[in-house]
DNA sequence: TTATTATATGAATATATGCTCATATATGTT
DNA sequence: AACATATATGAGCATATATTCATATAATAA
């Protein structure tokens, strides 16, 4: 008797939970567009808020969001800050998928 | 007086949404149990609500999801409907993300 | 044709998500 | 201290999403 006694390994709660909050991070047009923005280069909140056309309030929602992922990290300078992409290979994720739909 | 004149190319409307529906595919915890387990096998509906402990219809609901954004296809045997994977390269983008969510 | 099995679908519901408004906090300046 | 500027936060609202239940459809067998 012929059978396929190979059992499927599930995929583990932390890894699936990681997996799918890392791509939920990436699946609003708004945060896409700041995480975009910010591997371009380092931007403050205003300057995120002006180049995107977004409320602040929106911007600083979102940094919260990706703060809390440890996608983006920033830097105080006097009542300013300078947010920047702290997981490059989120990025690469990121990169790798505009690149795929633009060809094809 | 120095400047950066270099203007930022905004990501276009239609580039967007693509990455953000990819994304948005990959969000979700029981669509990337189900392209996980068709990553290892082609499977009918009832083997992947059997398998990942799902209703059948919870299942038909989402392999409908993954095969408008075409992610999986299906092959028909009698009443019976076989998915699998139609597109290499998002599995490629999940892989990536499993494995780097193991390690590290 | 009727019955059986496999899958799909629509409606209802509960929850999650993203945005906006108003306001709070934090730092720096006068 | 009082004020200005930059950013953060909480509440409210509208929309999106995932699941379940009940039922429809499709292919096959008897």
């Amino acid at each position: 008797m012929i059978e396929n006694n190979e059992k499927y390994e599930q995929l583990d709660e932390e890894t699936l939970f990681i997996v799918s909050q890392t791509f939920k991070a990436l699946s609003d047009p708004t945060r896409i567009r700041i995480l975009h923005l910010l591997g371009e280069k380092e931007c403050n909140v205003s300057e995120i808020a002006d180049e995107l056309s977004l409320m602040q309030s929106t911007v600083s929602h979102q940094l919260r969001f990706l703060k809390n992922l440890r996608l983006v990290k920033f830097r105080r300078a006097g009542t300013t800050l300078f947010y920047s992409i702290d997981d490059e290979h989120v990025m690469t994720l990121l990169n790798q998928s505009i690149h795929h739909a633009r060809h094809d």
